[in-house]
DNA sequence: ATACGGTGTAGCCAAATAGCTAATTAGCGA
DNA sequence: TCGCTAATTAGCTATTTGGCTACACCGTAT
């Protein structure tokens, strides 16, 4: 019921969770090497690391027993950055990477 | 307790409180104003309210008996163009402000 | 002084959130 | 198959959130 831009800001609400896609930036990280950065319990950071993959910030793949996450940065600067340039529009730019058919799947870094 | 991106995030969080502040983009407006847009009674936008100006997200003045809402654009901008840049630099540009400790004002498209 | 229009506060309740421990699932190797 | 590691799901509790109604507050003007 809620639209992704509310799940999108929910999701940055909380402080582990901006860290958690702060760190992924550099790459994917699986769960057990994210859990291990926090306080937190595992299936703590699980509940988190699932809100963020809810809210489509990251994606999860299966490597052997396993899970690794990565950051979908565009989807971060795409909604995020819509509202932006629609409340003040003076103070941000997005960069053109707006609609662009993405042609290469996987690319965005390495 | 909160850190600050933590409020902002989360007065982000609610549609109807992202409405608002889109709504104060063209200029102040009085609260009975702003709750004449919404199905949602009095007490509740100012409680709304209440959290954009705790996230410093508002500014309110007195004008007779009315408050006279109006936005911060340039702390909404600063904070979450701060993290996107942080987490997504490639796809976001913060346009110039910043209080003039980053070297460059960083190229604009306009 | 009193009344009134415009707002915010108090108090209540239902629902959602965040944390934990314990239990469960999924894959790999002997 | 069994055991081990990795991760999520279940179930619980405490806290926060979002909505309402009723009430209190603050200026203005009669």
């Amino acid at each position: 019921m809620t639209d992704s831009a509310s799940d999108i800001f929910s999701a940055l609400a909380h402080p582990t969770r901006r860290q958690i896609l702060q760190d992924l930036k550099d790459g994917e990280m699986a769960a057990g090497e994210i859990v291990a950065r926090f306080n937190a319990t595992g299936p703590t950071i699980s509940r988190h690391l699932s809100v963020l993959r809810q809210a489509g910030l990251v994606t999860e793949r299966r490597d052997a027993n396993r899970i690794l996450y990565s950051l979908v940065g565009e989807r971060l600067a795409l909604s995020v950055g819509d509202f932006l340039s629609t409340v003040c529009p003076e103070q941000i730019v997005l960069r053109e990477v707006r609609k662009r058919s993405s042609s290469r799947p996987t690319e965005i870094q390495a």
